[in-house]
DNA sequence: GAGATATTATTCGAGATGGTACAAAAATAA
DNA sequence: TTATTTTTGTACCATCTCGAATAATATCTC
């Protein structure tokens, strides 16, 4: 039982494709070469190509990868924390070590490869968007909840106050990778949540 | 007299720089050839070489000229009108059109390609960052403005604000880039307004 | 064991890439 | 004219690009 008739591979698809996303998280889509995956990912080029495709699909694989990862730091913060104030603290904190952690800060992956490639390959625009969209969404569920909660105004403008606490994720990564300081960037964070909230 | 001793230059600086510009902010830097400069730019590539440098040179100085233009449309927008929500109105009013001008959105030529490259080349990460405690700054001083005219309270943190109001750029930038219609992007904007001065 | 199957490794090729050497061209200055 | 200066255009190079064709290898089923 358990097929697997063939030689076995020797590489962990997750781990493939996590060491795919970090070279594309740094040096963007365009500026990615399979010989850097191939290095990354610990197989020669055919075996990338056999296993994921072309380019454009090991990076859209390794964005879906990523973006899991973000909807469970999400999960992780921003529901399990009944404290609206209290959660999207601990959200861009934790955003925060995401996009400053390593020698070089590099932001969000999304924010940082997938905009500028989105241009130039409708698939990938559409990946963004949709990822944009579904944050948005869940953001605004969250402040509902909170609204439901009477820890907000009933008059809470939910859907444009979600769009806004995006901004504030969209433009943390940006000046992380900007290199601003963390510093510089937990006080953006202090007031943004001082101003969602209020 | 008037020098120009040899055989006349065919190309005019800024136009070949702004040609140059809308090849970068469409594909990015990396994805950007020195073949599709040539071509848009109308000179041939040893011309551009000795022009303006390798392909790095010729993207800072035609992001140069991208942000010559964004503090030009400040100037107009947010300096020249006293009251604070119409600045940032027109202000973000402009940015939008800016941003989703041409066939496709393209979001800011700052955002859409600078931020990319930024881990890989440090002085465009410098350049990055510079322009965005430039426009920090702006800010700041616009708000305090409005501060001293009494538009807004005494207590009203004006740095804090000033950096979420560039939060919301970025976000414009960044949603316009991956799709979203112009209707979106306004509501945006009226609930980033609304919040930004209350 | 033999055959089937799935993965890995080697190698190749057509074309694009960034950058440069060098000669031709077009103007001015003497 | 002749010399000088600046820009242009052709041709070239070494390198890298993505993708594929092919061969080798390792496991399972029969």
């Amino acid at each position: 039982m358990a097929g697997a008739r063939g030689r076995p591979r020797q590489y962990d698809e997750d781990l493939a494709l996590e060491a795919a996303a970090q070279v594309f998280w740094t040096k963007g889509f365009s500026a990615t070469s399979l010989d850097d995956l191939s290095a990354a990912m610990g197989m020669n080029r055919p075996s990338i190509y056999r296993a994921f495709g072309d380019k454009k699909a090991i990076y859209r694989k390794a964005l879906m990868q990523f973006c899991q990862a973000m909807e469970a730091a999400f999960a992780r913060t921003m529901l399990a924390e009944d404290d609206l104030r209290e959660a999207l603290g601990r959200f861009y904190g934790e955003a925060l070590e995401t996009y400053t952690a390593g020698e070089r800060a590099r932001g969000c992956m999304v924010m940082s490869s997938a905009v500028a490639a989105a241009t130039s390959h409708p698939e990938i625009q559409a990946d963004l968007l949709a990822i944009i969209r579904d944050l948005d969404k869940k953001m605004a569920m969250r402040f509902q909840q909170a609204v439901d909660d009477e820890q907000l105004s009933p008059s809470f403008d939910v859907k444009g106050r979600a769009a806004i606490a995006q901004s504030l994720l969209h433009s943390l990564s940006l000046r992380a990778r900007a290199g601003e300081s963390p510093r510089q960037l937990r006080r953006l964070i202090r007031a943004g949540v001082e101003m969602l909230v209020s």
